[in-house]
DNA sequence: TTAATTACG
DNA sequence: CGGGTCGTAATTAAC
């Protein structure tokens, strides 16, 4: 039995673009219309199985319509430009899926529509029209249904004629009469004023239709009889247009309505362009395109080799035609992962080398090859290689092509990038996402050798179609040199670090935790005995039923879930009872040491004595690095307490000493040389105190005149610059009202202009490009800087004014660290670089060596780029990290 | 797993 | 009018 949907496509993709939310992919197109078009015509696909199937497009700018009353459609809101741009994505994946699209000239979707049903009416066919519009009601019939959107997409009412008598007591027919009187103001068709559906549907109740009612206005009275014959002439219009034309001369047949189904071969790949993941995988097809098979086989069709020690033979002698690997590690710590196994790719076969087998003799050759920093390799995250193997007694180099890492650069935000999903990304043949191989969580398991190794094979296989594919995209962003010469050489170095770490004082720290533990008991103590009750103080909810419930504090704050007890609140609360100043003593101490002293001495190796952290190159959104297993990037400074944790980093050599260097103020700097603001920039040409010189400048008074005070707040509006300023941001920090922090930020605008320019530019450059980028040309996507969302918006509009500042400074000290690491093996120094933390350097240096470094660490760090004001780097240095300082 | 909190630049 | 400064990681409780 054949079975027609017809679907309304201007009014479905118009409705789709108000419901959904404001997707963008990565290149900053907005897709929420056609997403949310999508996933509903796959559903009415799913469960409807047509046979024939149509979407219908309104074409041409004036219909007939016009032509009787020019007003038709007058005073409609212009279609947002996001939806307009909408509509040639629709129709390529429309045509790429299989789904026929018809539109005629000078007609709306509606007389399309209404026109086939028409004709399919009279043939008997079974008919669904699909659409928001209550209009299409009329099109009703024993063999048609109207399929009508409520809410957003996702919902369909279904209406025949059975329905609409239930629901309005019309007839199909009646409908073009409801609407001839109560008139429709998105189409701007007037019908009698004063008459909505309520009366509309009293009188069709009575008379039957708009001629009937204008014939029987004798039978009214009041003020509906005047309305009626006033507007009489306007009724018989207004029912004339809302009339669907039933005649258009259709230029297409019944045949070329016919849907065999989706086109496979190119709905993936249109699909995947559109970057919809979500239904891909819903319609398990992937992204590729299968026509050229030759050039990108099916993962099941690899040609795999699990080896054994002859195969390995055969591997080891062709190395050099090996373009790609994949080492396979278990846990989310790559010093204490195992190696599971090795895959390695020529463009013709795909290896598997158990680890076993990469230990044992045979492998000899292969190792050779690994380390050998002049063979290339090709990989996915070789930085957790290098370190797994590293431990294994396996060195590793040559890392050459990290598509992990070329996958950050080309969209930071989108850094959870796993291989499965690259590869989907590029249209490539599926790869098994490893949650399906392994299991995930407690559940994590290695398969089986022939599954295990084909697993693996395909993802060396993978890196392989994905790279020629990434240096096409880096080449279009410009960002080759960023990823060749900065990101791949750092994350060697960055290795180093790791394999390294940095020695903790074992016993130093078990000492500095029974201090903590003493002073913490005692407040313990105290707060139950003033609380009259014992309670798990590490529960917010439990301590908030104290002070708000028990103690009666005033609530200042509320979270999501209940009372907020964060330090902010707890400040005020002090006042009022003298627990609360317990309560926060012990909530420091509780912090140093949970994590501190208990969860450092957890990530001390046994067999070094060290901390090894793991620093992460492809999550920060900003190029910053972010530190793990531990943390070395967030140990306590601001607070003495917590500063002492830095006693118990120590040189690992006796005699050697910590050394620390760091930026004085580098995001300062660099926003003088991107806003190339006058003031700003004489100020460090001068090397003056930036935040005395900034009050200076604010309040117009010479030096002398500063006052703590106004220094303070001068600070607070140089870090509201940096982060991207806004009026109740700096009140809240400064504890002033919202108006005087407005005029605050005026006055700095006024006295540096060219900050003002700055951030006026960048806005409406991203605004333009869709993203923004740092001075090495790193780059961030930002495709909420057009939402309609004021919050959205307001976030993108302060990142785009953050992101090349703090961007800015993160390639500057990764070119230092670059520098330093050159410098350090051409002088053939035995100093050590240990940790990064944002804006600071940390070294051990022998003796010897203490004077060269003091020197050298801060002259490569200031010349690593040249920009039109000083770069400033202040070293120091001791016997540990805290007397570094 | 998520939310709240707190540590850092 | 709105919501309310950027970027991270670790710990704990409670689901």
């Amino acid at each position: 039995m054949d079975k027609l949907i017809l679907i309304d496509g201007n009014n479905v993709i118009y409705r789709a673009f108000f419901a959904m939310p404001p997707l963008t992919n990565t290149a900053g197109q907005q897709t929420n219309a056609v997403y949310g078009f999508t996933t509903m015509l796959l559903r009415l696909i799913e469960e409807h199985k047509p046979t024939h199937l149509i979407v219908a497009f309104d074409a041409g700018k004036v219909t007939f319509r016009h032509e009787g009353y020019q007003e038709y459609k007058g005073g409609r809101q212009k279609t947002p430009p996001e939806l307009s741009e909408q509509f040639p994505l629709l129709k390529d994946l429309l045509r790429d899926l299989g789904v026929p699209q018809f539109e005629i000239e000078n007609y709306e979707a509606d007389d399309i529509i209404g026109s086939i049903s028409r004709q399919a009416d009279e043939a008997g066919r079974q008919v669904m029209i699909v659409s928001g519009d209550k209009d299409m009601l009329q099109l009703a019939s024993e063999h048609t249904t109207i399929a009508l959107i409520r809410k957003g997409v996702t919902e369909i009412e279904l209406y025949g004629p059975e329905k609409i008598r239930e629901k309005y007591d019309l007839t199909p027919q009646q409908i073009i009469d409801l609407k001839g009187l109560m008139g429709d103001a998105s189409d701007n068709i007037p019908g009698v004023p004063g008459v909505g559906e309520k009366t509309a549907l009293k009188l069709l109740a009575q008379f039957g239709s708009v001629e009937g009612v204008i014939a029987g206005t004798g039978e009214l009275k009041g003020k509906m009889k005047e309305k009626l014959e006033a507007h009489a002439e306007d009724a018989i219009m207004s029912k004339k247009l809302a009339t669907i034309y039933r005649e258009v001369p259709l230029t297409h047949s019944w045949e070329d309505m016919a849907f065999q189904g989706l086109k496979k071969d190119t709905a993936g790949p249109a699909l995947a362009k559109l970057e919809f993941k979500s239904l891909l995988e819903r319609l398990s097809l992937s992204g590729s395109a299968p026509v050229d098979e030759a050039s990108s086989p099916q993962a099941e069709d690899l040609d795999i080799v699990l080896a054994g020690e002859a195969e390995l033979e055969e591997l080891t002698a062709l190395l050099t035609a090996v373009k790609a690997l994949h080492v396979e590690t278990n846990g989310d710590n790559p010093h204490r992962s195992e190696v599971i196994g090795l895959a390695l790719s020529t463009p013709e076969l795909h290896y598997f080398v158990p680890f076993e087998l990469l230990k044992s003799e045979a492998a000899a050759g292969l190792r050779n090859w690994l380390a050998d920093e002049h063979a290339p390799k090709n990989g996915y995250d070789l930085h957790r290689a290098d370190l797994a193997l590293h431990w294994q007694g396996i060195p590793f180099a040559g890392a050459a092509h990290d598509v992990q890492l070329a996958a950050y650069l080309l969209d930071p935000t989108e850094a959870s990038q796993n291989l499965s999903d690259l590869v989907a990304k590029y249209g490539l043949p599926r790869l098994a996402p490893d949650e399906e191989v392994f299991g995930k969580g407690a559940k994590y398991k290695v398969p089986e050798l022939d599954t295990l190794g084909a697993h693996v094979a395909s993802k060396s296989a993978s890196v392989l179609g994905v790279l020629p594919k990434q240096e096409q995209d880096l080449k279009d962003t410009a960002m080759p040199g960023l990823f060749h010469d900065l990101e791949m050489p750092l994350s060697r170095i960055l290795a180093d670090m790791e394999k390294q770490g940095i020695s903790v004082n074992t016993d130093g720290l078990k000492e500095l935790g029974r201090e903590f533990e003493s002073t913490i008991s005692g407040l313990v103590e105290q707060i139950y005995e003033i609380a009259g009750t014992e309670f798990n103080l590490n529960s917010t909810k439990q301590l908030g039923e104290i002070l708000f419930d028990k103690l009666g504090l005033p609530v200042i704050k509320k979270t999501k879930t209940g009372y907020s007890t964060d330090a902010e609140v707890l400040e005020k609360l002090e006042p009022y009872h003298e627990i609360v100043q317990k309560i926060l003593q012990y909530r420091t101490l509780a912090k140093l040491q949970s994590t501190y002293v208990e969860g450092l001495l957890k990530e001390i190796a046994p067999s070094t004595g060290k901390v090894h952290t793991f620093y992460r190159q492809t999550i920060a959104a900003t190029g910053r690095l972010s530190s793990q297993f531990p943390n070395l990037q967030n140990i306590p400074i601001r607070l003495e307490e917590g500063r002492k944790i830095r006693k118990v980093f120590v040189p690992s050599e006796p005699g050697w000493s910590i050394l620390a260097a760091d930026y004085s103020q580098i995001e300062l700097r660099v926003l003088a040389h991107i806003s190339d603001d006058a003031r700003l920039k004489e100020a460090f040409v001068h090397d003056m105190d930036i935040h005395t010189k900034t009050a200076m400048d604010v309040f117009g008074v010479p030096a002398d005149a500063v006052d703590a005070n106004m220094r303070r707040s001068a600070k607070a509006v140089n870090f509201g610059i940096v982060y991207g300023i806004s009026d109740y941001g700096l009140s809240q920090n400064l504890n002033i009202t919202r108006k005087e922090a407005a005029r605050f930020i005026e006055q700095y605008f006024e006295v540096f202009q060219g900050v003002r320019r700055y951030m006026d530019e960048i806005v409406r450059d991203a605004r333009k490009a869709g993203y923004v980028t740092t001075l090495l040309e790193r780059r961030r996507y930002l495709p909420e800087i057009n939402a309609s969302n004021y919050n959205l918006r307001s976030f993108a509009e302060r990142t785009a004014m953050n992101t090349p500042i703090q961007g800015t400074a993160a390639d500057i000290i990764k070119l230092a660290m670059i520098h330093m690491d050159r410098v350090l093996f051409e002088r053939k120094l035995k100093s050590r670089m240990l940790l990064q933390v944002h804006d600071e350097l940390v070294f051990e240096v022998p003796e010897d060596e203490l004077d060269t470094m003091k020197k050298l660490v801060p002259e490569v760090m200031e010349g690593a780029l040249k920009l039109s004001v000083p770069l400033k780097a202040e070293v120091s240095y001791g016997s540990n990290w805290y007397e570094a300082k």
